[in-house]
RNA sequence: UGCCCGAUAGUAUAAUGGCAGUACAACUGAUUUUGGUUCAGUUUGUCUAGGUUCGAAUCCUGGUCGGGCAACCA
């Protein structure tokens, strides 16, 4: 098990509540997404922190749907969430939408009308704005802030009526016009919006704003909790002053600093426009850092939530280093996944002192991290073999320890071989490399007393599977695109996906799970794609291996 | 130049007035039939100037730097 989580500044406060006995003891949390896209690595932050405190404290969390904008709104979204939640590996107390509490949320609303706290306005988006003074300034009265509670009842019910266009009248809540809170200079709480709601269908016509939806809606479940991100801070008076102008269950907002990753874009906006503009295949390309799109990648749920685990909490604002992600993959792979033997870059190496159509078949452990080596499968080894074309060079380099003229290495659960020559073609490329092999140093009984630095991988070439294979890396040139000049889009790192058409696997893989992860030896974690078909194969590269080589050779 | 928030190694995060610690990253070396893994080790830090205190990363004051706030988005 890991080392004992230090507690993050909300856990500390938690406790403290539940130490003098606030809300008897009480803890519910609440994640409350808007459905308007696909939840990201941000997301899984908010949900392991949110069903974490749950759980810890023996509550519960509630997932609510923030439904008030039905225009970007959809229940594709709603059911992606849902399955992205419960595959990270929690369960939701109850399930609610904001739209069950509309009925209620408008009669709030007629309450603070009847207080003299809300009013009609009759102003348009432009005048309001105008009106609104700056953060220096401050604004001014509408002619409409002095109508009677009475008109504006009348007013308010007409709206819901559907009497008035769009944009014609909305309903603010009376605070402070010089406030220096630039929210509690009379917000709105109410606009009209013809739109069909994806749950309420036509029913409606105005729709709150999130700043007269959240804590009711938080109010209403009795939430004791209620964490959002930093830029929710200034709306915090706001939320308060709802609460307490309607006297209801007074839920406790607090926030903390949203996660980002280096080297990609973590809001719903740009990663929709990725999406709508073709630069990714989908919400779910496993470039995305989206959940559906490192699942697809081959990360799990539980290097996830060990990710948001090492990262922690806090009220500073960060860029995690993608590195730390893949070391949780790695991680957790190294001793989990599967041992194979793959070729992405074949070129053909043939053992001349092979005898020609004899076929031996090689044991090999399927996972040297577990004990006892989880189990072996058989490889085929034959004369002609597809080796790595980076595994030889024509003139090596001193520390290079694969195959070159005159080099011996080990094939991998095989013999030692030597290089004695090789064939160009006409391109120049080396088309074929000629070896000997010691007949005395099989793997396992090797009496041949030759010692070699380098092991490499290999696949029987008479028994190849021909495989399709995504090679991925990082989806942006730069490490905060969001910050660099000009749009994010034009930092696009063009080599993201390089697919392999024609790569070889070795034939145990012929019958694998679907479900199951794999290390090809030496080249890297990898998972089968969902478009993967028995005879098509197609592999998704989760990550590389560590290669301290690949350092060395750059200097 | 209004209001609010923040600042601890390259990156994150702890230390809640009492030894600045952990992880990732980087670098050495050992081991290794994956240049993987594992093991041992190294490097690197409290934004700044004052103040309070026996003692300050922590409390106070000023400054600097970064972020947020003026959507009929959430």
């Amino acid at each position: 098990m890991s080392i004992e989580k230090a507690p993050n500044f909300l856990e500390d406060i938690i406790a403290e509540d539940v130490r003098l006995g606030k809300n008897d003891g009480r803890v519910l949390t609440r994640f409350p997404p808007e459905p308007n896209g696909y939840l990201h690595l941000g997301h899984a932050t908010s949900i392991c922190l949110n069903f974490g405190l749950g759980q810890k404290f023996n509550g519960q969390t509630n997932l609510r749907f923030d439904d008030t904008n039905p225009v970007t709104e959809d229940t594709e979204y709603v059911e992606s969430i849902q399955r992205d939640i419960q595959w990270l590996g929690f369960q939701w107390g109850n399930l609610f939408y904001a739209s069950d509490y509309f009925e209620q949320m408008y009669a709030f609303a007629v309450t603070l009308i009847k207080k003299g706290l809300a009013y009609v306005e009759d102003c348009s988006a432009e005048e309001i704005a105008a009106m609104k003074g700056t953060p220096t300034e401050p604004g001014k009265a509408s002619p409409s802030r002095n109508r009677s509670v009475e008109e504006n009842l009348e007013l308010f019910e007409a709206m819901r009526a559907g009497k008035f266009k769009e944009g014609e009248k909305t309903l603010r809540a009376k605070i402070d016009l010089a406030s220096p809170n630039m929210h509690l200079r009379d917000p709105l709480m109410y606009r009209i919006k013809f739109a069909h709601h994806h749950r309420t269908g036509d029913k409606w016509c105005i729709y709150p704003m999130y700043d007269f939806a959240h804590g009711q809606s938080d109010s209403i479940e009795q939430i004791t909790h209620s964490i959002c991100t930093l830029e929710f801070e200034v709306h915090k008076p706001l939320y308060n002053w709802f609460i307490e102008q309607l006297g209801i269950f007074p839920s406790q907002q607090y926030e903390f600093a949203r996660r980002n990753i280096n080297y990609t874009v973590m809001s719903k906006r740009k990663l929709m426009q990725l999406v709508n503009e073709g630069h990714v295949n989908g919400w779910d390309d496993p470039r995305m850092p989206t959940i559906s799109g490192i699942r697809r990648r081959g990360y799990t749920a539980a290097s996830i939530r060990h990710f948001c685990e090492l990262t922690g909490i806090s009220r500073r604002e960060n860029v995690i280093d993608v590195s730390l992600l893949e070391y949780c993959i790695r991680e957790e792979l190294n001793k989990t996944a599967t041992r194979r033997m793959a070729v992405i870059n074949p070129v053909k190496l043939i053992i001349d002192n092979y005898e020609e159509g004899k076929v031996e078949m090689l044991t090999g452990e399927n996972n040297p991290e577990v004990e006892g080596g989880g189990g072996t499968r058989e490889i085929p080894f034959s004369r002609e073999l597809w080796i790595e074309r980076e595994d030889f060079m024509e003139e090596p380099p001193k520390k290079f320890f694969r195959l070159g003229p005159g080099l011996t290495v080990r094939l991998k659960h095989a013999y030692i071989i030597k290089c004695e020559s090789f064939v160009k073609n006409e391109a120049g490329e080396v088309s074929e490399i000629h070896c000997t092999y010691f007949p005395e140093s099989r793997s396992g009984q090797d009496t041949s007393g030759i010692q070699v630095k380098g092991t490499m991988h290999f696949v029987s070439a008479l028994h190849a599977l021909p495989v399709q294979v995504n090679l991925y890396d990082r989806l942006f040139k730069v490490e905060n695109p969001s910050a660099e000049e000009g749009d994010f889009k034009s930092y696009i790192n063009e080599q993201s996906l390089t697919v392999v058409q024609n790569a070889y696997v070795e034939p145990a893989l012929r019958d694998a799970d679907p479900e199951e992860k794999f290390q090809f030896i030496r080249l890297g974690y990898f998972c089968f794609d969902q478009d993967s078909k028995r005879d098509q194969m197609i592999f998704n590269r989760t990550v590389t291996l560590k290669d301290t080589w690949a350092k060395e050779a750059g200097k």
